[in-house]
DNA sequence: AAAGTCTCTTGTCTTGTTGACAAGAAACTC
DNA sequence: GAGTTTCTTGTCAACAAGACAAGAGACTTT
């Protein structure tokens, strides 16, 4: 082959930030300003420059769309995404999909393009409802189901949480990504048999009505062996 | 941001193209005719071209490489690499890397480019003495270590092993992939009742010695659930 | 032919984990 | 104080896994 075989191309990242609101799974998308797709609804990202690597460009365009710092939130590459005619212009535009697991975040701040940044129900989107631009849906699909295969063998559950948080706030999460429920005596005695998932504090959560609930942190483990089990508690008989 | 802050970039497809040899799992190396890194030992891989996806790329370059047919083993993403100073040259290479995973293959073709391929032992480049071009030393520590976790939750192991194989010819391909001696009648029993693992077939397969070991051909699943153990075996006692 | 050897295969026992679910504990409300 | 709600602990059966004994089926040696 020659070197004028070579493609040039545009590379960007996309993120796919999830968060848990109102006990639903939400990602954070962005109503594009610009062509192509101007109007609808996309996942924030933006193209590689200088001499960036994409998980740098990644952190940046987190940095930008939430103006939160990637250091205290989870993030992890999904995969590349390349078909020639996933975006119209003429020049061919790879992109690498970041997924971002993090706690309820402040309203979103609007991203330097002036576009507007919102919370979506993932079950919403999921359903095929609302089309995405690009091959977003594609790449939200793919993320999803990385982020529960994810919950299944490590830790990160946990980032979905507040930095103390009651055994119920992190079954919640199991329950928002999986969307399953799960039995609540079995989910304590797992989390709490897992060695260093979480740590028991001092303090305890009053809630509207029974028992306050004991506030735990995040644990020094990452792994979770052996895994949660995904099953869904059989519903009552009657 | 402008649009000239865009890179434009190089984009490769590289392969970690693994397969069993003698007991030892084993990695395809050319060694490059041109630089950068002339002479020294790398992973298969070449230039996106034309209207291809990443992984049409992937699929080309394996052909052209093995002379195998991408549709008949198994091809998986590991990631993107994208360190500005991966390649030396002036215009930036970002690569995606495949892992593949092979029945042991006749002598590799060598390639277009004339580069001498050659199956190598991966505890001999895992340990580092061997450096190779780029960034494929990680490339490679990455999609072993990939492989590893692909076994525990998937049946890929059969697409190691010849179209029919025995059971320890399966447990062979486990304990190459991890390094572990394996117990054989839990093994036996794991994988016997699996649902969809292996389908037994009407052949036998005589040994040198001992008693023949019934053949089996890969079945319909493709999930592991439970996973494999990837403890080892205890060892005698004396 | 009988015994030995080797590997494949089946079976047993113990231990640990999971799912189902009962019941105790700690708050609040009426 | 009784009732309600939720958190937490405990119990039991079913299942899976690790350790390991022993049977089965081929060949080789005596």
């Amino acid at each position: 082959m020659t070197p004028r075989d070579r493609v040039l191309v545009h590379f960007t990242a996309d993120l796919v930030i999830l968060t848990i609101r109102g006990g639903a799974l939400h990602v954070l998308l962005v109503e594009r300003a610009n062509e192509p797709f101007a109007g609808l609804l996309a996942l924030p990202g933006g193209f590689l420059r200088g001499a960036e690597t994409v998980r740098q460009a990644a952190e940046r365009e987190l940095r930008e769309e939430t103006g939160v710092d990637p250091a205290t939130l989870h993030l992890e590459q999904v995969g590349v995404y390349s078909a020639p005619d996933r975006d119209p212009r003429p020049r061919r535009v790879i992109t690498c999909a970041f997924l971002a697991i993090a706690p309820d975040l402040p309203v979103p701040t609007a991203g330097s393009d002036a576009r507007s940044a919102r919370w979506t129900p993932v079950d919403d989107l999921l359903g095929g409802a609302t089309r995405l631009a690009f091959d977003h849906d594609q790449v939200l699909a793919d993320a999803v189901e990385q982020a529960r295969e994810k919950l299944r063998f490590s830790t990160v559950a946990t980032v979905f949480c507040e930095p103390e948080f009651t055994i119920s706030d992190l079954r919640e999460v199991y329950e928002a990504v999986w969307g399953v429920e799960l039995d609540r005596p079995n989910f304590h005695r797992k989390v709490t048999d897992a060695d260093g998932f979480i740590i028991p504090t001092d303090g305890k959560r009053a809630v509207p009505t029974g028992r306050p609930a004991r506030l735990y942190r995040a644990g020094p483990a990452d792994v979770l062996d052996p895994p949660m089990a995904r099953t869904a508690r059989t519903r009552p008989r009657f």
